[in-house]
DNA sequence: GGGGTATTGATACTTGGTCTCATTGTGTGC
DNA sequence: GCACACAATGAGACCAAGTATCAATACCCC
């Protein structure tokens, strides 16, 4: 399961080291978003003798990769999501933390309004919504 | 021009003390977003004796009024931005950092469609843009 | 003007993340 | 298969943003 992104990473010219695979399996491990520190937590638990400060450089390099993107939930928390490196934007569960990504659904239009209306040249955006996975929206 | 500010807190039931007419005044002489930061060190370079703790709070009172809300920056770092209480979305200038509201232009459409495509419900959402405005546009 | 109570400032703490630097482990060239 | 340059590591100091605590203060209502 972490295969894609240690595939990814090595194809980003980067050396596949023993803590970057361990931390990709623990990413892989997860389902939906996670913080940081569940990462650091997981780790610890494990005795895996990894550092901190691994763990956020591997969410860095991700993050450049586009395998995993930042999120920044409604509680004013971050949150780290594996994802594909397209262009996307993602729904958030509130109840129990799944993702879903959406591919682009009109909101360049959005965003061309918001232009014409501003005098604003819109370079990048950023949109995230927030509610109820299927699962828990009948779970209720 | 701090006015506003003051007004409202008082009609949301809350004592207008001196320390709060003074951030009052700087949030509003500022115009654009502005961090925490920004105005720690206002407070502090005019020797008002007003703490971190008093700045934070206002700044959430404020936010719970909608009268300014926070936003993250491309590049991580968290800004505030005074704004009308009413649902809209910012555009930031990236270079000055300018700010401009636009209301609903047609997100719904995007919201629903993610709702459709995902089979979430959807209960919020939080759009932000990110560009150049017509100031910065033209000095280049 | 007096008093109950919201608010304050100082300061300690927490969380999320970065920096430094001596040590280690990879991938490459041979 | 081995040696070596240099990327990557872990430990821990550090930083920034924000929260919690608590005794002292100052609003505002009467």
């Amino acid at each position: 399961m972490s295969d894609e992104l240690l595939r990814a990473l090595d194809q980003a010219g980067v050396r596949l080291t023993g803590p970057r695979r361990e931390i990709a399996a623990l990413i892989a491990k997860r389902n939906g978003h996670f913080t940081a520190a569940d990462l650091i937590a997981d780790a610890g638990k494990r005795r895996l003798g990894v550092g901190r400060a691994t763990i956020f450089r591997l969410l860095d390099l991700l993050a450049e990769q586009g395998l995993v993107e930042r999120v920044d939930l409604p509680d004013g928390r971050h949150a780290y999501v594996p994802c594909e490196p397209s262009h996307h934007h993602h729904l958030v569960c509130v109840a129990c933390g799944a993702i879903a990504e959406v591919e682009d659904c009109g909101i360049d239009a959005v965003t061309a309004e918001a232009s014409r209306r501003s005098g604003f040249t819109i370079e990048s955006h950023r949109l995230e919504l927030f509610g109820r996975c299927p699962d828990c929206r009948s779970a209720n």
